[in-house]
DNA sequence: TGCATAGTTGCGTCACCATGCAATTATATC
DNA sequence: GATATAATTGCATGGTGACGCAACTATGCA
């Protein structure tokens, strides 16, 4: 199969190579912010979570609302205070889903039945 | 557990957690290049990728350039031809590895025995 | 009603990045 | 050596995004 060909055949992986959901865990403050929310293995509040991080209130809430809207976090209001929370099994399942899709395939030639460059022994 | 104090215990799920790793996905181009790369199952030359996208053949070269820094892709050169090959192996184990810092964990309340928000018992 | 707390949003700034084009390097062929 | 092909790199440009500050909204409390 040819990349070209590959690319026409839009299966069901494509649908996991979500660039948003890449984008949103690919900044170290929200990374941080995942990370401390996943320890914690509880809903925290905007305030707690400005606690683990180095910027800006403000921009502790702007990520989380990214996390958010990115399917990562889920958020549920109580009086003033918004509580956030990791996604844990659509991200357990995620995850699991492109390891399955990396799983190591049977060797192939780099040009199958072919004599020019590429080919294998 | 505080944020902070989860912050403070930078275990090993922190490693996993890689900036850069989710930046290089985090790009349209470049997950289209990782998917028909995939998908092919064999190793691709620059030239061959070009036709899977519409950028410049420069922008696909640079792209791939990423990926193979980022870990994600492996090249070899033979001739003037440069093959790139998705680490299956590596991928697999790394989107494992961050399904199961994922595994759903016992619920928690939001404040464990405690009357005030965030305080740590 | 007045004030304090929790969080979001507007705005300006700075840095980074994706892109295309052109120049360059490296290798193969004539 | 001359030429063609494969790929990388320099450069300019336009767009995006992270950040801090300030203003604003929303809720709780006296």
């Amino acid at each position: 199969m040819t990349p070209l060909e590959a690319a026409r055949a839009c299966g069901r992986v494509d649908s996991l190579f979500d660039a948003e959901f890449f984008k949103a865990m690919s900044d170290a403050t929200r990374l941080r912010l995942l990370s401390c929310l996943t320890k914690c293995r509880r809903p925290c509040s905007v305030t707690e979570l400005t606690e683990c991080c180095s910027v800006d209130f403000s921009v502790v809430s702007r990520h989380l609302g990214i996390l958010e809207r990115a399917g990562l976090l889920t958020s549920s209001k109580e009086g003033r205070t918004v509580f956030y929370e990791v996604r844990y099994r659509h991200l357990s399942d995620t995850f699991q889903a492109l390891a399955r899709s990396f799983d190591v395939p049977e060797r192939k030639t780099k040009n199958p039945g072919k004599t020019r460059i590429g080919r294998r022994s």
